[in-house]
DNA sequence: TAATGTTTGATTGTGCGCAATTAAATTTTA
DNA sequence: TAAAATTTAATTGCGCACAATCAAACATTA
């Protein structure tokens, strides 16, 4: 009996509300949203400020390492940096050692904006109303998921 | 004790991997990424797929509704529904009874592609390897999130 | 070493996504 | 009804995303 699904079942699953991907894309867009009155006060985009998080925490990588590390191509990544580039929030130079790669290192303007970011992560928190350990369990859930996509 | 955080809890929260949003920025794109071979063979994009959903549901919708539907606005609808139209997919027309909303409308070709997806959504389930429940399950928890966000 | 293959970024072209502005139609209010 | 406010799309401009292609640098191998 259950091997047969209903007439409708299959159609059921073509409609917005049974999609999970679309709260994945409808929630990603409206976090990136809820980041804007924030990052617009220091001139950042959510992209840029996902690089500047990497840099602050690693001082210089290869758009190869950005790239692994936010799942983006060189496409994505060679005008957002010169757009950075061009802020004086960071430098791009071929590596001496092997000239295919480009090492993005923090200018001091970029190093800078760190101490500016202040509490944002803690008000993004309270805005989606959810305790640190069910963010956690959430974070891992995602993580997951992630790791079986990519 | 545990009011006051350890020296650099607040610095571990610039960290990438403790970010709420990445994991939804990245999934996000990676779904989309996931159902880039199925929807390319239909000649369709992500968002246009959203388009189709809706409108194989209800026939006609208002730019306005699939607006409020998808969380988009006219900027990102017009000139996507503007391709949609070329390719006879469905109509745009002036509303006669208020001339300042648009209907859209399915067109046979729009229609006899419902019948073109098949299972696709049961593929990407198979993709992110999650049983019905935890996919519903997780559903919930995204549109809870959704509804504190917009 | 010379030829072949691989790695790494850059470039090009298309399609979103969205803030800001504009314009037209409608509704509300004085 | 006339004026003011609101609603609804369209337009403009900018910044991602990403597929596809290209070119240069490096590595491998015959």
């Amino acid at each position: 009996m259950e091997a047969t699904p209903a007439p409708d079942a299959k159609n059921s699953l073509l409609k917005l509300e049974s999609q999970l991907c679309f709260p994945f894309y409808a929630v990603s867009r409206q976090l990136t949203k809820a980041y804007q009155p924030y990052l617009q006060a220091l001139g950042l985009t959510y992209p840029q400020y996902l690089v500047f998080l990497l840099l602050w925490e690693h001082q210089e990588l290869t758009v190869k390492e950005l790239g692994e590390k936010l799942l983006l191509d060189s496409g994505t990544l060679t005008p957002l940096l010169k757009r950075m580039e061009q802020r004086q929030w960071l430098s791009r130079r071929r590596d001496p050692r092997d000239e295919r790669s480009v090492v993005v290192g923090l200018l001091p303007a970029g190093r800078a904006l760190e101490a500016q970011v202040g509490d944002i992560p803690l008000q993004m928190l309270a805005k989606v109303n959810m305790s640190p350990a069910e963010v956690g369990a959430l974070r891992v859930h995602l993580t997951h998921i992630l790791a079986q996509l990519a």
